[in-house]
DNA sequence: AATGAATGAGCCTTCATTCAT
DNA sequence: GATGAATGAAGGCTCATTCAT
């Protein structure tokens, strides 16, 4: 057990993905070398190819964390027992609070999707259909049962959301007027207030 | 005229550039080679390097004509004599009808940014400024005056807005149901709908 | 017996050997990986570190074993009680239809001798010589007793007859038109008939 | 044309070709690194790629060279006006005196073969077998006309000769009491002799 | 205006071997 | 007897850029 830490209490792999999110981050996939990963983790590439079939595979494994954790809150919060409009509302927020306290995966995750070999890159695309018609559905019970105006298709309000998720890494910065929170009710709040009928 | 032109009557600095777009929008700007553009654009090595100082130069110029294009567009519909939710409406739409004509100088434009050197980055985050302030204008315009809801900080409108346009490349297929058209009324329709008062 | 054993009834070291032999004459003693190796043997890499000091013992031990049969086989069909024309052809038959059924092993020992260690080679050097010489002493025989030409040194008849077994792993297929033992009848006529006065 | 060349007037491709040959001989494809020949060529690896798509490449063109040289011999001797006895002899001692000649290229074929990558290893089996099938055709004419025995395949023939050219590289030094010419005749009277009625 | 040979630094990956357990 | 995490060195290859012509 001793030897799968050093410096810290931490596991091998987990530094390393540590050490690749805040560099892929930092300066994106391609200009991310393994040898600056290996470094700031405090291992050998050799330790890195013990626990990681690739480059690649890093990035993969950071989609998968990601991917899980959204699609488990939405859940949550799509399930929850409450009117259409604050399930919508809450998941709405959440995503936002979500992705700006994980605010180095969702930079990866917007800006290094195509970097993924073909078929890991298609994988991802399956998760985040599901996730995405998830969404979509509470957008369609509302327009079913009125409460949400049924003027525009509730696959454009879905990408109309999230394109202001993705946006986030661009602009948002912890440092800034407004905190996590204000900016989720915020965000939510425009999407409500255009599906009102 | 002749030593400019070859093949076709386009000047080579134009053969180049639209070469670069292409591939850098398909397979990014870190993985397009220098060699893969001059052989897309039938010419060599030392053409290139006699027309642009670097790749980088290259990336700069695409980024230079969608920034021209964009701020002329938006100085156009906001100057126009019109109520401030009819000019907010035409360019909210037009940014994004112009945004899916040139869907592969939108695709770098998001993506590539910051694999520009960091002078030139900042150069264009320096313009970028200026446009989104323009289109912030509109909106705070709209607020005094009351036609739009104050509830939200106007610059949160504006990268609400300007994330589903960023989104645009990840999504829209121009073989899909709706046209550049339909897509930019719709999205210009749930901007206006949120700022109902 | 538990230790030595593990999925089937053979210890551990032959197995290591039999897949080591296996994938050597597959793909080359360079191209196969020790994990491969213990991998196809069912082990750990421990394991092999256990039995053989380096992946290079491997190949010797599989010298060694080769090396022993046929030096067993051609004193003993050199020692019989026969006519020199008889033992001869008899031995170079034997060697054939040896070579044939380990075709694995002679793959192995013709195209990686230079892939031992310095030392190593040497040592297999020494008895590839010695065997060398008892098969030319047949032919001396004959030659000084007349019942076979001397226009040829005996030397170079050794080399001529084992170029041809060499060759053999290069061509031969079990699957082929030839059994083993016809290849070697004619490859062993061959020699004779060339051998007439 | 001088940057072409450096220290002597070899242009770079053969320099390159000319260390990587004696290097393949030397050690074994697999064992010599590019770095090495690029060393041993007084260039870069750079230079190397210009010229070279690939390490495999190299091997491949040295491949291409001796298939050229000897299809040529051998096609001009087979197409002498000559019975087809000395045909045959010319042939078969022709080929043993060219591969003396270039033992190190000879050296390389015979052990390198299958580290081509497979459609290159497939081209040379092919270019491989029209040679065989030229010189079987000596050995078929001769059968049919009865000069030659009909005890033995020609196939086989064919093999067991060239098995003793294979095998020149493993035996053959310069410095010993054969010169290449006598090596050739013997080798050839040996055939010779084997095929008498 | 344009060529293309050559550079040099860096990239991702592989691998035989060691060693604490 | 056996494990498997970790090492450290090397390997093949790519690429933006330069420069003599």
């Amino acid at each position: 057990m001793a030897r799968t830490t050093e410096g810290d209490g931490t596991p091998v792999p987990q530094r390393l993905l540590a050490a690749a999110t805040r560099l892929f981050a930092e300066r994106g996939y391609d200009r991310t070398s393994v040898q600056e990963i290996v470094e700031a983790a405090g291992v050998t590439k050799g330790a890195l190819y013990h626990y990681f079939g690739s480059k690649d595979d890093l990035l993969h494994e950071i989609y998968g964390r990601v991917l899980r954790l959204q699609q488990e809150r939405l859940d949550a919060f799509a399930d929850a027992d409450a009117p259409v409009e604050q399930r919508l509302r809450d998941a709405a927020a959440d995503v936002v609070v979500t992705t700006l306290e994980h605010l180095d995966d969702a930079t990866i995750f917007f800006r290094s999707m195509h970097q993924l070999s073909p078929e890991k890159h298609k994988q991802v695309r399956v998760e985040r259909r599901r996730y995405h018609e998830r969404f979509r559905a509470l957008i369609e019970e509302g327009q079913r049962t009125g409460v949400f105006s049924s003027r525009t298709p509730a696959d454009l309000v879905v990408d109309y959301h999230f394109g202001s998720v993705h946006h986030l890494s661009t602009w948002y910065r912890p440092e800034g007027p407004l905190s996590g929170r204000e900016v989720a009710d915020h965000l939510a709040d425009l999407l409500l207030r255009a599906l009102r009928p």
